[in-house]
DNA sequence: CGCCAGGCTAGCG
DNA sequence: CGCTAGCATGGC
């Protein structure tokens, strides 16, 4: 096993590891102490996952980010937890209106993560109508019913499954670990991936094709594949439409609803800064919903 | 009990 | 095209 530490101070514009890691954007981690979603970790507990064969944990105390893997894990954590994202410039893209400024002051230290196209391409087919924390129990119970086990010291971490390992689970499997109307919806886009589909392909394309690309899944429409496009291709101007954002803009942006989901992201993305758009949606996401 | 949750698909007009 | 019923399931 690996360890070590990275500084804080060299992050730009730091970091705060239990907001990045529980404000919904990742479902691949769990807590040491098993208590995701409630109340704030114990400083001792680690976050664990696995991804690509390495398994590796991290916890924030003492200003740095304190890490161990079974190799060195930096590269992959810089990936994971967006830790070369420049957070005062992005930030400083973000336009005056109170609700939006309200929530990068509540938010300091959130960051958009970069997780694994197929693992967050499944967590998401799994959000539709669906609280936070029952995403994370389903994709628990997918890591640990069909997932690779690899050892980090004393633990064991399960990777996300591979879509061959899904497509074989089926329909039936799946909806026996409480996926419910999404399980055929998993099945499927599984099989898809498995059989050459690729949803890391819609990386190439311009944000508004990566989308429509993505939306040839099964169980995946633009909000989706919007979390798809944020939470692990890259795309910074992402921003899904979900239940509370359209709340938001119906509340204090209605000229941005235009209708239709396509016009309606257009105005929403040019209200919230353009580049850096889905930034600016994360931290108000996270607001709203922990009010 | 009713309502809601980081929606999508299929089938309608 | 746009609109909507139906879909699982746990928590409040």
């Amino acid at each position: 096993m690996e360890t070590g530490a990275i500084p804080v101070a060299e992050l730009p514009g730091g970091i705060n590891l239990t907001e990045t890691l529980e404000s919904g954007q990742t479902y691949i981690w769990t807590r040491s102490d098993g208590d995701m979603y409630n109340e704030t970790p114990p400083a001792d507990s680690w976050y664990e996952t696995a991804v690509d064969g390495e398994a590796l944990r991290v916890r924030q105390r003492d200003g740095v980010l304190e890490w161990q893997g079974t190799t060195d894990v930096v590269p992959l954590l810089r990936q994971l937890l967006g830790l070369t994202d420049n957070l005062p410039a992005i930030l400083d893209t973000a336009p005056g209106e109170p609700v939006i400024q309200d929530a990068i002051e509540h938010g300091s230290g959130l960051r958009i993560v970069g997780d694994p196209p197929f693992s967050t391409l499944v967590a998401f087919i799994c959000s539709a109508q669906m609280r936070v924390p029952r995403i994370h129990g389903m994709v628990t119970r997918m890591k640990r019913t069909y997932g690779t086990p690899i050892t980090i010291g004393d633990r064991t971490v399960y990777q996300f499954p591979e879509p061959a390992a899904l497509a074989a689970a089926g329909e039936d499997e799946l909806r026996a670990l409480q996926l419910g109307y999404r399980a055929p919806y998993v099945a499927e886009t599984a099989a898809m991936v498995a059989n050459g589909t690729d949803p890391a392909t819609a990386r190439d394309l311009s944000y508004e094709a990566a989308r429509r690309q993505l939306t040839e899944f099964v169980g995946v429409g633009n909000k989706v594949a919007d979390c798809v496009l944020l939470f692990s291709l890259g795309f910074l101007e992402a921003v899904p439409l979900d239940t509370w954002i359209r709340t938001a803009i119906e509340e204090e942006f209605p000229a941005c609803d235009k209708g239709s989901y396509a016009a309606t992201s257009r105005a929403i993305r040019e209200q919230f800064g353009g580049e850096y758009a889905g930034y600016v949606q994360t931290y108000v996401f996270h607001y709203l919903r922990q009010q």
